[in-house]
DNA sequence: CGTTCGATTGAGGAAGATCAATTAATGTGG
DNA sequence: CCACATTAATTGATCTTCCTCAATCGAACG
């Protein structure tokens, strides 16, 4: 399905292709907004500077994903967006996306799912990290990882993290040493186990069995179940 | 500016107007998705039921909102929207706001606009969880709230919060007993006071204090600060 | 005036952060 | 190809934050 965006992209607008190297910046934040991006290879991290000055990652985009939404409100970039493997993206100018979209309602119609999904997944990530304890939340992680991977067609039973456990613990909101210990939990308890030299090749036999962790974890941190009766 | 929208929205579609009462459901999750809402008086929770039946506040609304983004990409809501007072929502049907915005351009970069805001604002509520500890937090949810009443034109030195401290407190990631610890706290600090009887009506006389108290706690959670530069 | 719900505050415990040491993988210059 | 430097990952030992449990207090309401 996804696929069959990127065909209408190719057709209708013949974009400008892009290609990219490991640590190659996309946008940066502050810059000028006036470009929506769609990423057709490689691997891309989305990250935002806290008014602290420290970096947050809030996105992790592979095939088939948009980049640049989060210009459109202010005329300028929020986030940076940096290629983390050899990729390829669409250069897309956003008026001539939205000229063309008037003789091709279909083109509106995924710019907005997309924008819409864009919405769900931030809030999901934000549940996980509000309501599961850290184990979970990084074989939530690499479920999600595994399905992002289905639905692009490739296997998932065995894959290569691409990022570090810093950039794992940074996205999921804990440290390294805690992605450490929750992977060698995971590969104690066989629901994943590790491939290769390096110990970024993961091998998952059982995807269920990886949902079922997330579910199973004890901690419901959660209260305020009235919170939809009340009030 | 907020005004003009729904300035423009009611001249160019002249939505139904639906008036809410506390705790009325505008949708619920799975609900099939047909209108977007506009919301032009009161205030409304966004909440999401987790996997494990767990709920969660993500979002909180105030006028000038919209409602229902979420349920674009699948056909149908995947979240609650409720009202928490007294309320006011305009009622527009999805297909005719796009149908209207082909001879309004306007109306289509106002709507893309408020997408992307969702975006960069689910983000940034993913950054604070992530990189704030639990006082902090507690001091940027006020001093957020403040802003969002300040661009509405509303006082921001003293305002009532309209929930419960469970209700903050799963909207901030910590639970009830820590809500009310760091507004003790944030007291004694003298950052904000309590006036009235009930401990929800909050004064902020100085909301840069409340700012630089987010910023100067001491823990800055997050690593990878070389997330940005490497690879 | 008692009941109920929300808020506060305290004491103890657990999850995860921090600090630190070790090992493994990768890369570099000789 | 090897010694050496560098970065990533693991694992252990402590320490801090925040959660959990519990008691008290206040406000609202019938």
């Amino acid at each position: 399905m996804t696929i069959d965006v990127l065909d209408m992209l190719s057709r209708v607008l013949a974009p400008q292709r892009q290609v990219l190297h490991a640590g190659d910046v996309i946008y940066r934040a502050g810059d000028h907004f006036e470009h929506l991006y769609m990423l057709n290879a490689g691997f891309v991290k989305i990250v935002k500077t806290t008014p602290e000055g420290h970096d947050q990652i809030v996105g992790l985009e592979l095939r088939g994903d948009w980049l640049g939404f989060d210009g459109i409100a202010q005329g300028a970039y929020l986030s940076h967006a940096l290629a983390m493997d050899t990729s390829e993206v669409w250069v897309m100018r956003y008026d001539a996306l939205l000229a063309a979209s008037l003789g091709q309602p279909l083109l509106l119609k995924v710019l907005h799912e997309a924008m819409s999904r864009a919405i769900s997944h931030s809030r999901d990530s934000l549940i996980s990290i509000c309501s599961l304890p850290a184990d979970a939340r990084v074989a939530r992680f690499l479920r999600d990882w595994a399905a992002s991977l289905a639905s692009r067609g490739l296997r998932t039973d065995r894959f290569t993290l691409r990022m570090t456990r810093a950039e794992i613990g940074n996205y999921l909101g804990m440290t390294l040493e805690t992605v450490s210990r929750a992977l060698s939990k995971l590969a104690r308890d066989g629901v994943i186990a590790f491939a290769g030299k390096g110990r970024r090749d993961i091998l998952v036999p059982d995807v269920a069995a990886l949902s079922s962790f997330v579910q199973n974890e004890p901690a419901p941190v959660a209260q305020d179940d009235t919170a939809a009766l009340l009030q």
